[in-house]
DNA sequence: CGAGGTTAGATTGTATGCAATAGTCTCAGA
DNA sequence: TCTGAGACTATTGCATACAATCTAACCTCG
């Protein structure tokens, strides 16, 4: 097991609902579960708490936070807002590039990932194998913004996308598979250098992300079991 | 020194500009200049890096990450998204306890605490001290997200009022004290449970702290030194 | 003279052990 | 029986010590 590895191996058990909120984190248990010693879980707490997904107080210790279903309606208020920004900086940056301005080294690198990505997507779409389109979604998502050249906007990003992979944890969304295309045309706009066009292109594809989510929610609130 | 405030003593010396960015942080150096041992400096290094203030890398070190002055416009609209929700959410919660709803204690000392921030401002402002009341307004905002309830708008409001707080480091804006008693109208919304107006109410609020930003901003760049 | 490998130094990553604190349980007294 | 004070225990906070890794200088070889 590496060991630089144990806040994700943690985040990953918040978000799957194997660690219910309120659960107490003891330092001793998780470095014993992990077979590494406490100093790393005591790193890898702090940036979970940074990232609001535990909540420590001191001497006393750390529990998994609140589930954020509650807050699910304004967090993507809010990534609409931000991932237009990182979808309109993107483009602004491959115009900029075009006009022969300073030619980022990385930015071709991650570009050339993107493709990757739209190209695993597909395959993975054509096996149904929709757990990977999740992943890879994210993976799509954060390219862009890392093509925005922020690192301000890839921080929130990572924060607020950890509580939406939260909320969408309960039970998978099959949005993904009508959503997919939707990327190509996003990355069609990043790449023309279309910056309204890739801001928007971007709002409406979270939007309707959005929505989709409600509608399941609203669905699963009808079939019956609402624990 | 208190030792679990290192973490607070960085961040303040890279907002203040004491630390450009760039700068190498050397986990001795910081050691032996808080007067701990290298633990608590990582621990403080690790809550930077979540949110955005300094960049790590694996066996590399870290170093301050660059001043997010170039999304100055993303991180102002993104806040005015937040901030309103912070206050709707805030004001759905005190109409839910005007209704009977579960009593939350926190509620009240908080509320109380709200009232002394406005108090202390106003006399903050006849003494002239500009810097004590940016202080001041930081605890406003934030007292108005712990009524919200939510810890994931608290923590996102953590992560962006921090980098808010970067962009004004560089000069004092006087804004301050013609914005302050807006405070005073928010928090009458938010008791009333008037939640679109609270939101509303916050929103130009913030967004006026925008344009007095760009303005300042644009007012330095006509006054000459661009470096 | 340049390129590539190699070694030494500095720096970060982790483990162990001890100190400090909070929560709890017990027990005496009213 | 209830209340409060005090010690006890479990857990976190921190310092020291050692291992792993990166970087840069240097040396060798073409």
């Amino acid at each position: 097991m590496s060991p630089l590895v144990v806040g994700a191996r943690i985040r990953a058990d918040i978000i799957a609902g194997n660690l219910e909120p309120g659960t107490k984190l003891r330092e001793t248990a998780l470095a014993e579960q992990y077979a590494v010693s406490r100093i790393p879980v005591r790193e890898a707490l702090r940036s979970l708490e940074a990232e609001g997904l535990v909540e420590s107080r001191p001497y006393v210790g750390s529990v998994v936070a609140p589930s954020p279903i509650e807050d699910a309606e304004d967090l993507f208020e809010i990534r609409i807002v931000l991932e237009s920004a990182t979808a309109r900086r993107a483009a602004k940056r491959a115009a900029a590039q075009a006009d022969g301005g300073e030619p980022d080294p990385r930015w071709r690198a991650v570009r050339k990932e993107i493709n990757g990505i739209l190209d695993a997507g597909d395959t993975v779409i054509a096996e149904s194998r929709f757990h990977d389109l999740a992943v890879l979604n994210m993976r799509f998502h954060f390219a862009i913004a890392e093509l925005s050249g922020s690192l301000s906007l890839i921080s929130l990003l990572r924060q607020i996308s950890g509580k939406i992979e939260w909320l969408y944890s309960l039970n998978v969304s099959r949005r993904g598979t009508q959503a997919w295309p939707e990327h190509r045309a996003i990355l069609a706009a990043v790449d023309a250098g279309q910056e309204t066009t890739a801001a928007e292109l971007m709002g409406a594809h979270v939007s309707r992300s959005r929505d989709a989510y409600f509608a399941m929610m609203a669905e699963r609130a009808e079939s019956g079991t609402d624990e």
